[in-house]
DNA sequence: TACTTTACTTGCTTTTTGCAAGTAATTATC
DNA sequence: GATAATTACTTGCAAAAAGCAAGTAAAGTA
């Protein structure tokens, strides 16, 4: 059980005692946005995980109740990670970095991805919230 | 200068690129929610920053436009800090972390703050946003 | 003139990250 | 049925970042 010590009570203090590094949103964006559900996947992203790295964060998110890891359906030597309800709930934060990176940076995103969340946020998330639920009900 | 290396063309990544610690939207939040702008308020703050942490990331969040550094009106020997446009626009990012945090993690928010949230997100953000604008103009 | 305020800087230890290589349980191939 | 490949890690070590205590320097106050 990895623990984390919570510096204060402000939430954004709390939220930050979890996500407050390089690396777990982009897992997490992997997840929702390119539907990756395992170890292999997540290190083939562009940004190249370390692989120490990459385990230590997957268990601090099983840990905190965000992702949920199960044996694989079709084999018994992968794992499938899937979000919880809690970790679904922060597809919102990934949006506005999404937005924030893509309007104050040099960056390459699908222009039809852009758009969408530009033009109607509130519907974009809730379409890759409820793509996020299903894939955990599989 | 300090020049932080983009790890991908992803702005969930590049924006990790600078925002991807525990303690740069500890600052952003102190400037936006609590209205500081000084050195030695930020060092107030319940987490208590390292010195040589607030130093460094405030040098990168001004060489990445994100804040502004000038003279206090007041004291030449202080200095006044204040969001940018750039910055403004992460109010958003800092609301979703609020949100999420307050939702899922034991913490302790001023209850009219937080259903000003849940109520109208869009307008409170506006609001925020406009009050750190005029901050900036003084 | 001495003391305080304000904003750091420095030195040192601890922790985290990054990188390369190794391991172990399955699963696929010959 | 032995051999190789997949998959998901673990380990060891060097480098970078964070944490802590103390020191510095310019400006303001008494």
């Amino acid at each position: 059980m990895k623990e984390l010590k919570q510096r204060s009570a402000c939430p954004v203090s709390t939220s930050l005692d979890i996500f407050g590094d390089k690396w777990t949103f982009l897992i997490l964006r992997d997840m929702v946005f390119a539907g990756k559900s395992t170890y292999g996947e997540f290190l083939l992203s562009a940004e190249k995980i370390a692989t120490n790295v990459l385990a230590d964060r997957l268990a601090v998110l099983e840990s905190q109740g965000i992702l949920t890891k199960t044996v694989a359906a079709d084999k018994k030597s992968k794992f499938t990670y899937r979000l919880t309800g809690k970790g679904v709930d922060t597809v919102p934060i990934i949006v506005e970095l999404v937005l924030w990176g893509s309007r104050h940076c040099p960056t390459d995103i699908a222009t039809d991805l852009l758009a969408e969340l530009r033009t109607d946020k509130g519907t974009a998330v809730e379409k890759y919230q409820k793509l996020a639920r299903e894939k955990s009900l599989i």
